[in-house]
DNA sequence: GCGCACGTGAGAATCGTTGTCAACTGAAGG
DNA sequence: CCTTCAGTTGACAACGATTCTCACGTGCGC
């Protein structure tokens, strides 16, 4: 299991070339337009494969849909703008040593936590 | 605008029922065996409103579907056993007021935020 | 090379959610 | 009370992201 095929090591080099976080179905038209022809559902299954393996970490958007990006880099959380979507990455070591802290405290072992902060950014609050 | 429907007080009254996050279809089916006939439709625009005037909050699962909870209880999180599904709550003024602040240097307003810290409890590791 | 279990991809199916539109109904004003 | 009408409802269609299906293709160990 986990043959090495043209269209995964297509979608692996996606996320290497990019920054940030990406969709499927941008990962799927980037691939197209790239002239690499990769089916839309195998584009979602090597996807999943390397979220499965630690490769990708993924996220949801407001919308529901599903982003993906290498996760070498750091840990970090979002700033998400409820109105217009805009997206600020914010890191916060003191949130990090507070969830285990407090999982510690409860016996938790192993922890990792998910966080996520929503508010109306400078633009829309102007706009109204 | 933001009439008082018999549908609306429903929805509403459903979250004054239960503790903790819900989704719209969850809540059109317990209306639905209630007695209470509401449209899916009608639990989706309700739900949204509802989100809009600031009495619910939203989060997205892991599977895309969107939650809402009653957001005026006080506020705490959820330290999650990723092997029994124990859950304990736990409460984080260190935690909101680094939100707040991190948004309000990014210049967002209202805020608001949902976490999930996930480990292994004390009894499934020992149980290992 | 051979075989075959795993991988692929086009299209259908699914699922949560949103849009449509004719019928309905609070509530403000006679 | 009765009218009026804009906001609301709900059955259903439409939608977009994701998953499933299945016949065909292809790494890779022999």
């Amino acid at each position: 299991m986990a043959r090495t095929t043209r269209q995964r090591a297509a979608v692996a080099a996606v996320f290497d070339q990019l920054e940030g976080f990406h969709s499927a179905q941008e990962v799927h038209a980037r691939l197209r337009s790239a002239g690499d022809g990769v089916g839309l559902s195998t584009v979602y299954r090597a996807v999943q494969a390397l979220a499965d393996d630690g490769e990708l970490d993924s996220i949801r958007t407001d919308s529901g849909e599903a982003l993906y990006r290498r996760c070498s880099t750091q840990h970090h959380h979002h700033l998400v703008c409820r109105s217009c979507g805009r997206t600020v990455e914010v890191a916060g070591p003191a949130v990090e040593q507070w969830a285990d802290r407090v999982a510690g405290e409860h016996g938790f072992a192993d922890v990792s936590h998910t966080m996520e902060i929503v508010g109306t950014c400078a633009g829309c609050r102007a706009r109204d």
